[in-house]
DNA sequence: CTGAAAGCGCTTACAG
DNA sequence: CTGAAAGCGCTTACAG
């Protein structure tokens, strides 16, 4: 047992060899017993750990990664930070894999599919011990990086159909029909969408919106605005504005995201159109300032913290080789009515 | 020169050794030739990045940090993501440093100088070729990790008096007075300052709001309202609320953020609190609606992308041991006047 | 249940 | 300018 070799290249770290020279054990026996990998005599453990703590030893993420080809990352692809609805999604992530000792590696796509492949590739380099990613739809090529990787992924946001695909989320399709029955049964008969950015769960939404009003044989496609440009306040308002100018006989519009309805909430003060009387308002998710902004905005309450926690325990099962028990998690969402409808 | 071994461990990656062995020199040598370490003769230099790009080599940065003691992350700490002033200069930090082949690793402290502290030691277990930090507070167990690590830093957001700091932000102190002062211009005498949170940026603020309003002769330490609990639309409301009942001589109102200034003016429509003319409201930060708003809010607009890269570029300028132009650098500030004042 | 050996894929330090 | 050797600090795979 060699005390405190001083070799020229030594990082002056606590090591493994160093805790093992304390506790009078070989290196790979404390290994063991830090990890609790395989079973090691409790007397031994005790020794470990305690000179473990003595010594203040913590492993190198490095080393550990190398030999065992799994480091303590989480690859998070989100599309993006000033959508406040992902910030809500990754502070649970990260508050529930900090916990448990991993890292978050935090991709921000911009909504653009060969963004995330790009990221992906980059973030596989770090082989992280699992992957998280926001929604369904990727190049074929992400979709394969993934499989190829044989890393543990879960889906965040939507639900998926098949079992082999981990999804933690809620159906858009089902919560935009009850929004816009909602606005049914407040007697609304011209009930537009007004979308931006186009995402695929804005698509969803659309999709539910259209099949509610072709239910009740009220729908109509002129009634569906999109625009392609980032989802935001601004874009709102000159939706609003265009719509009301093209179409004055709609007396509903629903917005795929709250800052387009925050934005036509203000500026329906500005236009002088009375909300609700003349033109209901309807938002998606109930970001900060929906139930503050005059009139309160109708919306649906979507659970993202749930969604962080719920998709990050899963795939800590999944990285720790657990069964999950179902491997599509339904969060579900809420319907809040305000005074906008 | 051994083909393709099949040793047990191999982790089916390609290796250095795959590319030597394609360009026919030895593994240090395509290890110097793709970093520019060291003089390799152009040759060679050719012959290792042709085998490297038909192989699609790329370094396992695990073995690199393991090897070289410095991974290739950048550990980023900041105070919260749902103030989107933080979103703002973390976007641009990742787009900064991802393009010079570093990883952010996101550590939020929720302005709590413990978090903060055991997220540096969480992360300084990754060996980070850099740090990026918030403001210049911190606890001095924090401070010292800093230092012993001897891992270039950046602080952001203030301004730092030491040559030995570096730091990219401005001086908040100073757009504070400039602000206070506009309200003066605008002819108001009872000039309230409300802060939330109460980070130390936020007291800099205050102190910038006393020095220009103890100018003319003019401060009341009345007119502070201070609240410890984090800033939000909603709580802005409350306060404007509360300050009006307790001090109707009030003409004036200055939020430290504008998330509170924009639940204040929402207040101010349903409380019929005619703003300016009864009551002038401004903000800090130029954040999204404050120009939306009714009637669009003054505030003062502040640089977060421009302080988020040009922390970044610094940070590049040291991890790669070059010289920084100046190690304190002032990104300004823009008074923005709208309705509200 | 415990350990000696080998290896993960790089870079450092020393020679030449 | 180039290389053989050793080492970074762990874990895997094989024995016993």
């Amino acid at each position: 047992m060699k005390p405190n070799k001083t070799r020229s290249r030594a990082t002056g770290r606590v090591t493994l060899a160093d805790v093992a020279a304390l506790a009078k054990v070989s290196p790979i026996t404390v290994s063991r017993a830090l990890r609790g990998e395989r079973a090691v005599a409790s007397d031994l453990t005790d020794r470990v750990k305690t000179a473990a703590l003595k010594l203040g030893y913590t492993p190198d993420p490095a080393a550990r990664a190398l030999a065992s080809r799994h480091s303590d990352h989480v690859a998070v692809l989100i599309p993006m930070l000033s959508n406040n609805l992902f910030v809500d999604v990754l502070e649970s992530i990260q508050k529930t894999l900090r916990h448990a000792g991993y890292q978050s590696l935090i991709g921000i796509t911009h909504y653009d599919t060969r963004e995330e492949e790009q990221l992906l590739r980059e973030q596989l380099q770090h082989r992280p011990a699992g992957i998280l990613v926001t929604g369904l739809d990727r190049s074929d090529a992400a979709r394969e990086l993934i499989e190829k990787s044989g890393i543990p992924c879960v889906h965040m946001m939507e639900l998926a159909q098949s079992p082999d695909v981990n999804s933690v989320g809620f159906s858009q399709t089902q919560a935009a029909m009850t929004l816009t029955e909602h606005l049914l049964q407040r007697g609304r008969q011209r009930i537009a969408f007004a979308a931006a950015q186009l995402d695929p769960r804005t698509m969803q939404r659309l999709d539910g919106w259209r099949k509610a009003l072709k239910a009740v044989k009220l729908y109509d496609k002129a009634l569906s605005y999109t625009n392609k440009s980032p989802s935001s306040m601004a874009l709102g308002g000159e939706m609003l504005q265009h719509i009301m100018a093209n179409d004055p006989s709609i007396d509903a519009i629903f917005f795929c995201n709250d800052d387009l309805a925050q934005g036509a909430l203000l500026a329906a003060q500005r236009l002088k159109i009375k909300v609700p009387q003349q033109l209901a308002i309807a938002g998606f998710n109930d970001l900060t300032g929906s139930d503050l902004i005059g009139p309160g905005l109708t919306t649906i309450r979507t659970p993202r913290a749930a969604i962080g926690e719920a998709a990050a325990k899963m795939l800590l099962n999944l990285m720790r080789e657990e069964d999950v028990p179902t491997p599509s998690v339904d969060v579900g969402y809420e319907l809040m009515v305000r005074g906008s409808t």
